[in-house]
DNA sequence: CCGATATAGTTAACACCGTTAACTAATCGC
DNA sequence: GCGATTAGTTAACGGTGTTAACTATATCGG
């Protein structure tokens, strides 16, 4: 109330405030950039990669275009912050997947139909991660392919166990990590191409892909 | 040598120059027009999809870019002649893959084989139209995807062979077709796109993954 | 042979795009 | 209060696909 408050406490309180003011600044910006994000996101899954645009995005968001680069460097590091950032629930969902199970086998096959859901669910952070910008994985620093390498690992990981149990006359864990990731790869691949792939046929080439990489990689 | 000649021969040989004429034009029409696939097949693989345009390509064969406008439609079109020519090479390619086996089995291994050797040899065909472009399947005629189409029924073909063997506990070819199909195209689709993928890994990759696969199609 | 016509090609423009330098307004720290 | 930082905008540059309007040339009918 006193207004002529002591030097000591004002001190203290303006402290206070600076720490609370630089808090606030920054959960806002912190706010913007989410935004964007989102925004980015909708955009995306609503027109396609394509015609997908840095005025559209800011024309949604209320922002002019050039407010998006304060922050992200440019338009393939916003797109991927948004894919890879999708791609970090792909791990969370994978590593779900093999909770249920024990047999490194039936982890193997409940992988696989979580990586081809998740990829029927994400149309569009698959679409760019694999198809419209695979350039990504080479151009962009490591770290941004961080989610979907830590993918890899969870199904690599599951290949070391099953071959572990001798039930398989496969020896090398990573070859045959690649080509099961093929497999299911493909499989996302051609639903999300081919127009004359209908939910039920989806399904039933998943199955089969499954199935018949499993038994031959059981088969000893 | 004469020159007032009768007018029967006046007449026939008029009617023969506007013949050959037509001839003469047409053919240089479809002389520009194979420039332009010629350029742009060039230009697509030195540069990549996303580099290339219209512009550029009209720069390298010496015309403005409305002139292409007069062969092709738009660019679409125009990508889209030069991928599904390509593929028409493909489709010879896989059938002469089968000729030298007779087995079904060994024949699927060889058609696996053609299909990655054709992928990596022709990378940007490969990309286009099952990677940067997929929508053509959906958005271009029909007769378009019509190489892309023959090709798989070569494979459909003699997966119903092998099936007829009675080696395969497998009813439905149509969807084994499929799952086969998103093996090899899970292959070269994860060969074009990764990084970390050399040589070596990816044959050994394509051999796993086509071993795995028909090991468990023959397991009745 | 000559004039109408079709055809091949060009010029100039439109509406977009990603990106950036230069500016404004507000807030922060002393 | 005042300089410095920060968020945001304006306006522009060079590039894209595409098209309407134009030019020049060759063809065709009389």
């Amino acid at each position: 109330m006193n207004p002529r408050a002591t030097t000591k406490p004002r001190i203290n309180s303006a402290t206070a405030i600076r720490a609370a003011s630089l808090r606030r600044r920054e959960s806002e910006k912190l706010g913007v950039r989410r935004a964007i994000l989102a925004a980015a996101g909708e955009l995306l899954l609503e027109s396609g990669y394509a015609a997908f645009s840095m005025r559209k995005l800011a024309e949604r968001i209320g922002y002019t275009p050039t407010t998006v680069y304060r922050y992200f460097r440019d338009k393939d590091a916003l797109l991927m912050t948004v894919v890879s950032d999708g791609f970090v629930l792909f791990e969370e969902k994978l590593r779900q997947a093999i909770y249920g199970e024990h047999d490194p086998f039936a982890q193997l096959q409940a992988l696989g139909r979580a990586y081809v859901t998740f990829g029927l669910n994400h149309p569009m952070h698959y679409r760019v991660m694999f198809m419209q910008r695979a350039d990504f994985w080479s151009t962009m620093p490591e770290d941004f392919c961080q989610p979907m390498m830590a993918s890899f690992e969870v199904l690599h990981a599951v290949v070391q166990r099953a071959i572990a149990t001798g039930e398989s006359s496969q020896t090398q864990a990573r070859t045959v990590s690649h080509a099961i990731w093929a497999q299911v790869h493909g499989v996302v691949a051609l639903a999300l191409t081919m127009p004359f792939m209908d939910p039920p046929q989806v399904t039933a080439m998943a199955e089969s892909g499954m199935q018949l990489v499993l038994e031959g990689f059981r088969r000893r």
